[in-house]
DNA sequence: CCCATAATTCGAAACATGTCGAACTATCAA
DNA sequence: TTGATAGTTCGACATGTTTCGAATTATGGG
């Protein structure tokens, strides 16, 4: 396969794992890491346990550790087992991938 | 349904139809409007007829047509009816808030 | 008016996804 | 070691998606 398509595919998996509004709701709880206009280290992102982050989203524990699971493969979000707790946070190289992909493509003028 | 139920939906469903392969493919060959690292008005967003879009794709022309009908749909394209051709340009408005959906939640330092 | 070209709609088949509950694994505390 | 808490895996079911070919609609040319 070329490269053409494996970055196709890699960056269409990506938009898969973030086409489920569970799934969205639960990446973007971990990317408002900061208070709106501060910006932070990709080491200070914010960290949830799987149990906390899934908090009022109202689906069953193996739904949301499948959601999770999704959002891992796709690299969009790391995971840590601490203790009892399983640790997730927002894997920032692919969220400045994400980001690149729209700007790559176009700009526009104001 | 809240506000912010409406949002992360309305979010989802653009994911979900860049989610595609195929329609990814689709939608950055409308994108890339304008040569690398020049900047373009809306209006000078590059215009395709379905058909010359989806040469190379290899699909069945219901399949492209459906594709296109998606991410219509999700009001990433704009399509008009030109003659014998049905022309189709992206949707610069929606491009920005698919920029923004990610900057608004994380300010990475560098 | 008929025909060719462009695109859409429809129905069907194969496949993938979202969801749950039940059973399981991992960790720590008493 | 036993029990409680936190997550995961599994199997099943309902629903949605991708794809095609065939039939249909829309448009302009001769």
């Amino acid at each position: 396969m070329s490269n053409y398509q494996t970055n196709i595919q890699c960056q269409a998996d990506r938009f898969k794992a973030l086409s489920n509004p569970h799934r969205l709701a639960l990446y973007q709880r971990l990317c408002t890491c900061c208070t709106p206009s501060t910006a932070c280290t990709p080491d200070e992102a914010t960290r949830f346990c799987v149990g906390d982050l899934g908090e009022g989203l109202d689906i069953a524990p193996s739904t949301l550790s499948h959601h999770l699971k999704e959002l891992h493969r796709a690299g969009l979000i790391a995971m840590q087992r601490n203790g009892k707790n399983v640790e997730c946070w927002v894997e920032t190289d692919t969220l400045q991938e994400m980001i690149g992909f729209f700007h790559t493509n176009l700009t526009i003028k104001d």
